[in-house]
DNA sequence: ATGGCGATATACTATCGA
């Protein structure tokens, strides 16, 4: 089974190269995050007719994430348990029938937490908290858990051209790199550092100030696997070539193969 | 160099992102 994350920027401004990129990649199942589309605005047809069934769970002009899979999802829950008052469409997890059993993937998009100093930072950490709370509790089903998105963490020096650009923003800050540590720590995999090394690969360059060019990237888009998924896997990639299409989102697609 | 870009809604300007 072939399992991407791809933070679009904007389904309805990418739709028409998320078509192409999924007729290239083929994957089985892809999570989406930043679709920014309301649930009735998200367009399903183009991927209805890749063969893709789909779930949203969108909000108005931010944020919104978004699941596809060949096969039909057997059960589907969206929003991060925790804090009821929490109303950022941010999660969405599916069980999605194998070859062998399940699978249950979440599609995560991670608070960005900047600037530092205010409330911002605040929901970021507590959302990680909620996350790392909720994790634990999913791992404890023992099956194949993949938790896949935008996770707005950069977690070593490693996954940056020039840590030191970042070293006060949230993103990059000890206080977040701890928080993903102990959530990895829990008895999680993250499957393209442990098929990787050096730095790199890298999967977002901002727009601006010629970061692509330079490839001056991040690592923050991650895929991260329980024991039994992590057991299972074969290969990542990052398809890199997509950020120098036209009009490309500033993320890219990860992927990760499995034995499932 | 707290933004040089890009998407979206609050729409000809502000917001958010990372």
């Amino acid at each position: 089974m072939l399992i991407a994350t791809f933070n679009i920027n904007g389904v309805k401004a990418r739709i028409e190269a998320l078509v192409s990129w999924l007729k290239d990649a083929n994957p089985d199942v892809c999570c989406l995050q930043e679709i920014k589309s309301q649930d009735d605005g998200f367009p399903k047809q183009p991927l209805d007719e890749l063969g893709y069934n789909v779930v949203t769970h969108g909000q108005k002009g931010f944020n919104g994430v978004a699941i596809l899979s060949k096969r039909p999802f057997e059960d589907v829950t969206p929003r991060l348990p925790g804090d009821d008052s929490d109303v950022q469409s941010r999660y969405l997890e599916a069980i999605i029938p194998a070859e062998k059993g399940v699978v249950r993937v979440a599609a995560i998009y991670l608070p960005n937490g900047n600037p530092p100093e205010t409330d911002k930072y605040n929901y970021k950490l507590s959302w990680m908290e909620r996350l790392a709370v909720h994790a634990k509790s999913l791992l404890q089903l023992e099956e194949p858990l993949i938790l896949a998105g935008d996770f707005n963490v950069i977690p070593t020096p490693q996954d940056a051209k020039r840590p030191e650009a970042w070293v006060n923003d949230a993103l990059f800050l000890p206080r977040t790199r701890e928080k993903f540590r102990s959530l990895v720590h829990l008895g999680f995999t993250d499957a393209v550092r442990i098929t990787n090394c050096g730095k790199g690969p890298y999967t977002f360059w901002d727009y601006q100030a010629g970061a692509w060019r330079r490839d001056d990237g991040i690592r923050i888009d991650h895929i991260l696997l329980s024991p039994q998924a992590a057991d299972r896997l074969n290969s990542t990639r990052v398809d890199k070539y997509i950020r120098g299409l036209d009009k490309a989102s500033d993320h890219v697609p990860v992927l990760a193969e499995l034995r499932v």
